[in-house]
DNA sequence: GCAACACTCAACCAATCGGTTGACAATCTA
DNA sequence: TAGATTGTCAACCGATTGGTTGAGTGTTGC
């Protein structure tokens, strides 16, 4: 059976784009409060029309969302998309602490090891 | 002041690995066991040499581990980076519960108006 | 030994991405 | 009303992406 995948899910814009560094940064940046396109703009070493861009890429991801007030656009986070991405990787959460499970009972067992017989090794 | 982004990070390999439907699904299928790549490539509509770029895409974010077999390819998955991305989203995870508590208490400031008032809108 | 198998690699292709510039629209202010 | 400010849009550019095919490399089993 041939697997059909979707052309573009919610989910695809969503780590799409959180796959760019200046898009986390905005998204940062937006953590502190609203913040307009020119102030989201204003710390990288790069045109306003190409932050622009990545404040659009920020949108139709639903991360954010603008009111636009006179001639500023203002922009607020929006955290809904990203409680969707987060739960996406919680499906995996047992992988990773599996893994700490592991270690800590290796680490307890080589703890009753030296408390009981030293370390052999 | 002009921020200055690294070329690449993890994150960014990871966030764009976890981009595309079908790695996500290929992750989906290591979280039951180990594959092969051919087993990884079956259930899409792909040439192999296709697939084998998505499971090279995952190996180079971290997201997975190959062992060479004679001449399969076993992959497992390594979560190791997915918490790294889920460490990343938990910093606005306040974002989303905090628009949670106050529909919450909306909701609750409702019942107690119902209750001593009755619904007077 | 040889054919089938499992997979990678290189070359190619169209589409998308991240950036630019220049023109434009709307708004504020002097 | 004129000019500065804030931002978008369209067109363009080079690099990257996601896919293909064809050839090549090991490995396995008859």
């Amino acid at each position: 059976m041939v697997e059909q995948l979707p052309i573009s899910t919610p989910l695809d814009l969503v780590f799409h784009a959180l796959a760019d560094p200046t898009r986390r940064a905005m998204l940062h940046a937006l953590s502190n409060g609203e913040r307009t396109v020119g102030e989201l703009a204003e710390p990288f070493a790069m045109s306003l029309a190409g932050a622009s861009k990545h404040v659009k890429a920020l949108e139709s991801a639903g991360l954010i969302r603008r009111e636009v007030k006179g001639r500023q656009h203002l922009c607020r986070l929006d955290a809904a998309r990203l409680a969707d991405a987060a739960q996406w990787l919680s499906f995996y959460e047992r992988f990773w602490t599996e893994r700490l499970n592991v270690l800590d009972a290796l680490l307890r067992q080589e703890d009753v090891q030296s408390d009981t017989q030293g370390d052999q090794r």
